[in-house]
RNA sequence: GCGCAUGUGGCGUAAUUGGCAGCCGCGUCAGACUUAGGAUCUGAUGCCUUCGGGCGUGGGGGUUCGAGUCCCUUCAUGCGCACCA
């Protein structure tokens, strides 16, 4: 009997799925344990070998920590929102949701053949309105909340409205747009939809006024996490900045938890910088200048109090509220002019061209620590998102304030001892101030920290300013312009916006004819015919974006058909956290920020009984593909060997990996795969075409792409999960080479003829050997520290070195296989779960106990001692473990004697470290 | 510019965490078996060598009896953030 991994890997799958062998239950008398992977987007490309890559690690993780006694959830499902199945319907006219189904089903097929441990009776999709139903209610819950500052929470916008009623504004600190100050009584004479607005300032999920990313050619607004460089992510199109009327979410309320929230989690410490440096803190101190011959008090914020004597001019973001109340008259047309041309360039043009520009508004400011009088200026260099959208320039000590002082011919005042400003600006923190005498407050001969501290210290006291945290985290945009999303559970009325009853959900998402904007250029949900509507009112047209279904769906795996909440207190409490959540290291600051904002709030509500979602993470790496090339030789149809190329003028062509073994072309399989390669010539090297290689992203127009069914078809799943894992590291990224994958074949088909010679099958009850229990329980150890600390490729090695040394040794003791299978078992579920049964068992591999490693059988014989004289290092000795310490003595004079140096002296002293060192002193 | 990683044979990688650098696999070479091999098995394989030995973990320096591993410095590559005041 040879091994068949067609018909063993066909036949258990089979078992599995008929006898639930993955089905998971709450069981309180074991451990729980929860391993999750970032589910994927159905794509329509199907899955190539990248991506099961994490799957596998989880897949190997789940498997072990059963073995080990745990009740392990390890559920699958599909983040099915998306552009790309809307791009496709506005091309094809084709429903969104009939393509999803379809890639689906891809997908799914694509994961079974792996043999993963899914409980797929827990599969959700973010698009099945049981599913997006909990969505819709947790939108409904940011939006009846606020965030409280005194407890330090979110809390019911209830309790808000019953303060405004009570004491107005008096008492409240809350996370909001902008600082409201009213009464009760002004309250109470609001108008319904003043109420609204003012609401609005505070709610958790609002409708605000911002500056949005807009995409034109998308035709919708993208969140931060979804530009890069002025560009989309998804298309690469240009991103313009737009002030529109946006649901938002106001993470930013919860950004110093969600920086604290870092320190209790087992993440990379690369992707928690990566979340501190989107978050980014920065403590300083906002403080007040006050205009000239106006009553405007300009506020701005800075992280450098301490140069506060060397401002030699302000400025404004050109968005900035204060540019309208601050221009004089003369100046009016310029900065009109100059806020035109800024309004019209792109993000993207506004980063290329990083030219100096600005505008003076004619007004002046003063410098409230000597009185100085300065100009104001308008420039985009300040944004209007950050801090207050103004600043104080230090041209000396801040690079950007330099650079336009120096263009603008503005005044330098140099506040460090020693700073050679003349060529560029001294931006480091450190060094004695200078220049810095106002009277009553003296930085002069101070350290820079010190000088900063004192500066706060003496602005607060004279209220002129306060200290104050700034954050770079902004809310969230939370509107979409696209049909393929979650509906907002929100009506109109009178242009208040209300949501709807917890018991209509979910809203289902309508039918449209087309999935384009409508004619007056609303949404795709504008044209939805027979829409359930609330009591005729208008229903919001905005969809969500893809990240509101992702954000907390890790929740509803563990208790996947509730239909009375998105998760029971019961399920909740028993599987509480993700303790292992494996994925791409590309959502650290979408995906992996939201969710964590969402699990926090949903936290502050008491839904969940954990703080963060995501215990422990593993980014693995990208595998990316590796090309190969063709070298036709120029106005020919002749293809030169790669050896020989560099004799001729030729053009690399991308050739398809599948028709290419080991780097050497199949040149048949060459000559069928395009019409025009039907009569290629060919100057081989050694009889072979030698094709280049490069490595680059696996896509489908480099002809890279290699698909996981193609190799399980060749080599079997286990082949195929053993080899992705003995690639390298799970974390590395590395491009994908099936040159070595016959190693990791030909193991298991070594292991395979440990068990079988013909149809004689070899394994008895004879007792193991020394040697055999030693190379078990060195494979035991390995691998349980190994899995541990997710260096499965090591493991896979040791696997093999495992095999050879029994085969070596002959071994047939079903003792020893018995373990080896079950150890094996999380890398290798078919062959594995074959042989077992093979050993007579009649249960599964997967309901065994991990075997435990026993150091007895471990004991080296021999221990390596260093040697040295005098303290100096001569070589190392291979000594039996009992040798006494004058035979090591005589041992090492012994040996130290055919260096004659010695000859002659005497010992005086010799120190034994066990197992270390021996020191001889001679002299 | 700032931050975080990573540099080891022809290639992917490993090194009990300071103790014989290169395990395991690919590739290559030699041999065995075979009608045949893109099958299987055995052995060799870091580099140089005058065959004594010498040199080797990106470069330079340091600590140590001993450094791939620790410290300083420098170079290269990858990733993240980036007019964030």
């Amino acid at each position: 009997m040879d091994y068949n991994h067609k018909e063993i890997e066909q036949r258990w799958q089979k078992a599995w799925k008929e006898n639930k062998t993955y089905k998971t239950e709450i069981d309180s008398s074991k451990p729980k344990f929860y391993v999750l992977d970032m589910f994927p987007y159905p794509s329509g490309a199907g899955l190539h070998v990248g991506h099961p890559l994490g799957y596998i690690a989880s897949d190997i993780y789940s498997r072990y920590k059963r073995l080990k006694g745990f009740n392990v959830l390890h559920p699958m499902g599909y983040d099915s929102y998306g552009l790309p199945a809307e791009q496709y319907a506005i091309q094809t006219g084709q429903h969104p949701e009939k393509t999803t189904n379809e890639n689906i089903a891809r997908y799914r097929e694509q994961l079974d053949k792996i043999g993963f441990c899914y409980d797929w009776d827990r599969e959700i999709r973010t698009c099945d309105p049981e599913y997006y139903r909990w969505t819709q209610w947790a939108f409904i819950r940011m939006f009846k909340s606020y965030y409280d500052k005194n407890t330090d929470k979110a809390e019911s916008i209830e309790k808000l409205i019953e303060n405004f009623e009570k004491r107005g504004t008096k008492g409240i600190n809350a996370a909001c747009g902008k600082e409201l100050i009213f009464t009760a009584e002004e309250w109470y004479n609001m108008s319904e939809k003043e109420k609204s607005d003012t609401l609005m300032n505070y709610r958790i999920a609002y409708l605000g006024n911002t500056m949005v990313n807009w995409c034109p050619q998308l035709g919708t607004v993208l969140a931060n996490d979804e530009v890069s460089e002025g560009l989309s992510i998804r298309g690469g199109y240009p991103v313009e900045q737009k002030l529109m009327y946006q649901w938002c979410l106001r993470v930013s309320a919860y950004a110093q938890r969600l920086l604290d929230g870092l320190e209790t989690l087992d993440w990379t410490e690369s992707l928690k910088e990566t979340q501190r440096n989107w978050i980014g803190r920065s403590e300083g101190a906002e403080m007040h200048f006050k205009v000239v011959d106006s009553d405007v008090d300009l506020e701005i914020f800075t992280t450098r109090a301490d140069t506060i004597f060397g401002v030699t001019f302000m400025v404004l973001a050109p968005e900035s509220k204060y540019v309208d109340l601050v221009t004089t008259a003369e100046q009016r047309k310029a900065v009109e002019d100059y806020r035109n041309v800024v309004k019209h360039k792109t993000e993207r043009e506004r980063q290329i061209e990083k030219k100096v520009s600005g505008v003076f508004t004619g007004a002046y400011a003063v410098n409230p620590l000597n009185g100085k009088e300065i100009p104001i200026w308008v420039s985009d260099y300040v944004l209007v998102g950050y801090g207050t959208g103004a600043i104080m320039a230090v041209p000396a000590h801040d690079s950007r304030d330099y650079a336009f002082a120096r263009h603008f011919d503005l005044p330098i005042i140099p506040l460090i001892e020693g700073a050679d400003v003349s060529e560029e600006s001294f931006d480091a923190k450190e060094g004695k101030m200078i220049n810095s005498d106002g009277g009553e407050l003296n930085l002069n001969g101070m350290e820079v920290k010190a000088a900063i501290a004192r500066t706060k210290q003496f602005i607060e006291e004279k209220g002129i300013g306060k200290v104050k945290v700034n954050y770079r985290l902004r809310d969230a945009i939370f509107s979409r312009q696209r049909y393929w999303g979650e509906p907002f559970p929100v009506y109109y009325k009178d242009d208040i916006p209300y949501t709807l009853d917890e018991s209509e959900l979910p809203l289902l998402l309508p039918e449209v004819d087309k999935y384009l904007p409508t004619e007056t250029g609303e949404p795709p949900l504008g044209r939805a015919k027979n829409w359930k509507t609330k009591e005729g009112y208008r229903l919001e047209l905005n969809t969500m974006p893809g990240f509101a279904g992702s954000s907390a769906y890790y929740l509803r795996y563990m208790d996947p058909h509730n239909s009375e909440a998105l998760v029971s207190k019961e399920a909740d409490e028993y599987w509480r956290n993700v303790d292992l959540y494996v994925g791409g290291t590309e959502h650290a600051t979408g995906h992996l920020i939201y969710s964590r904002f969402w699990n926090k709030f949903l936290y502050d509500l008491g839904v969940v009984c954990e703080q963060e979602p995501f215990r422990k993470l593993i980014n693995q790496g990208m595998i990316q593909g590796r090309s190969n090339f063709v070298y036709r030789i120029k106005d020919t149809n002749t293809f030169v060997s790669f050896g020989l190329k560099k004799d001729y003028d030729v053009t690399p062509i991308h050739v398809d990996v599948n028709i290419v073994s080991n780097d050497i072309l199949d040149i048949d399989r060459f000559r069928a795969w395009r019409p025009e390669f039907a009569d290629a010539e060919f100057i081989l090297e050694d009889g072979k075409y030698v094709c280049g290689y490069a490595v680059e992203k696996m896509s489908k127009s480099m002809f890279n792409v290699v698909n996981p069914d193609d190799i399980v078809e060749r080599y079997g799943a286990d082949t195929l999960r053993l080899y992705e894992m003995f690639l390298g590291p799970i974390e590395q990224s590395k491009p994908w080479d099936t040159n070595g994958i016959d190693g990791v074949n030909r193991f298991l088909r070594r292991l395979w003829a440990l068990f079988y010679r013909g149809d004689q099958f070899l394994i008895d009850d004879s007792k193991p050997s020394a040697d055999s229990l030693k190379s078990l329980h060195k494979l035991i150890k390995k691998v349980s520290i190994d899995i541990e600390n997710f260096s499965y490729n090591t493991s896979v090695s040791a696997f093999m070195i495992c095999v050879n040394e029994l085969t070596q040794q002959k071994c047939r003791s079903r003792e020893i296989y018995d373990s080896l299978l079950v150890v094996l078992a999380p890398f290798a579920p078919h062959i594995t779960e074959e042989l077992y049964h093979a050993l007579g068992h009649s249960t599964s591999v997967v309901d065994a106990h991990w075997p435990e490693w026993n150091e007895e059988y471990l004991k080296e014989s021999k221990v390596t001692y260093a040697i040295s004289f005098n303290g100096k290092a001569r070589f190392n000795l291979e000594i039996d473990v009992n040798t006494p310490r004058e035979e090591i003595e005589r041992m090492a004079v012994e040996h130290e004697q055919s260096q004659r140096w010695i000859e002659g002296k005497t010992i005086r002293k010799i120190i034994v470290v066990p197992g270390k060192i021996v020191n001889i002193v001679i002299g």
